[in-house]
DNA sequence: GGCATTTAGTACATAAATGTACTATCTACA
DNA sequence: TGTAGATAGTACATTTATGTACTAAATGCC
């Protein structure tokens, strides 16, 4: 009987090795760790590459689709750390270069002067719609090996794994 | 009925506003590509501070054991590329730092000259066999949010999505 | 009011990752 | 053979990410 053998055939088996030497590694674990980061990279890569002719890239993209999410298309530097995954002094970095591209503006709070409120610009909207058809081609062909039902599943499984990850 | 919020509803919440703004984006896709990259940045982090009393942080960790799961304990620079999911100029950088602390060696390889052998020292492994149980801990808390039928469920699903992903 | 503590944001130094271009070696085949 | 093209690895410049320390402003508490 022939089996077609994914590409991650040879993690499976550098772990039925580790387990030989370190008889406790538990395997479940670490196979899902594994694949998140295989899946993940990929998806960076991706995604930088097809954000390649619009100049910006895949931390950038986050960022406006951020606040292209939000109602008034503006949040506080810290609230998109959170909503980025970012460090907070990435956010800086980051925020600066979408100002420079005028993608973005940035206004002082008048309620809070420690605060700064950053906004898509009329231009980083623009943007947006002009690359978000192909994002989503992108999106739909890279999810394109599951069933509607299991990606459904998977979101469920996925959501109770991070649930578990941030409750330390 | 009360419902616990997972951390994860501001995202949702977000991509909500976002289809409304343009119906066409693919919302499964898009919170799968979410979440993984949630869930893989806080594996990074977590491990990263994990390693950090054996002054060794995620990416070597992850060569490190590459190696520990191959018979001999040895690879090529390209290989372990590969395996552990670095661009190949990475690797010359990485594996230099875990040479200069001593935990691997280098070789030369007689059959083809262009090749390298980089192989776990004696201090490589059993620097390894020191923080494994540490690593076994944190692995199956990480994971402890799932039961053992779920998380290999969720290993199957992922499986399938990264063999679409590799297949363009 | 005045002082300690917390919070928001950033600057700057450092570390980590990537792209590109290059050297040396190997392979194939005319 | 010998020469074109592929492959393994690295050097170097650049980009991206993180840690730490700092400023300014808000909050709480006496």
């Amino acid at each position: 009987m022939i089996e077609l053998m994914s590409s991650f055939h040879p993690t499976e088996q550098r772990l039925a090795i580790t387990r030989r030497r370190h008889p406790a590694f538990p395997r479940e674990p670490a196979v899902l760790v594994r694949l998140i980061k295989h899946i993940y990279k990929r998806v960076h890569d991706d995604a930088n590459a097809l954000l390649k002719p619009w100049g910006i890239n895949h931390p950038e993209y986050n960022l406006l689709m951020m606040l292209y999410g939000t109602d008034g298309y503006t949040l506080n530097p810290s609230q998109l750390a959170e909503a980025a995954g970012e460090k907070s002094a990435n956010i800086t970095r980051l925020t600066n270069e979408l100002c420079d591209k005028g993608l973005i503006e940035r206004t002082a709070s008048d309620e809070d002067r420690r605060k700064i409120a950053l906004s898509l610009s009329k231009a980083g909207i623009a943007m947006i719609e002009s690359f978000l058809p192909d994002i989503c081609t992108l999106l739909e062909r890279q999810a394109s090996g599951l069933q509607p039902r299991e990606m459904a599943q998977l979101e469920k499984l996925l959501k109770k794994f991070l649930d578990q990850l941030e409750q330390g």
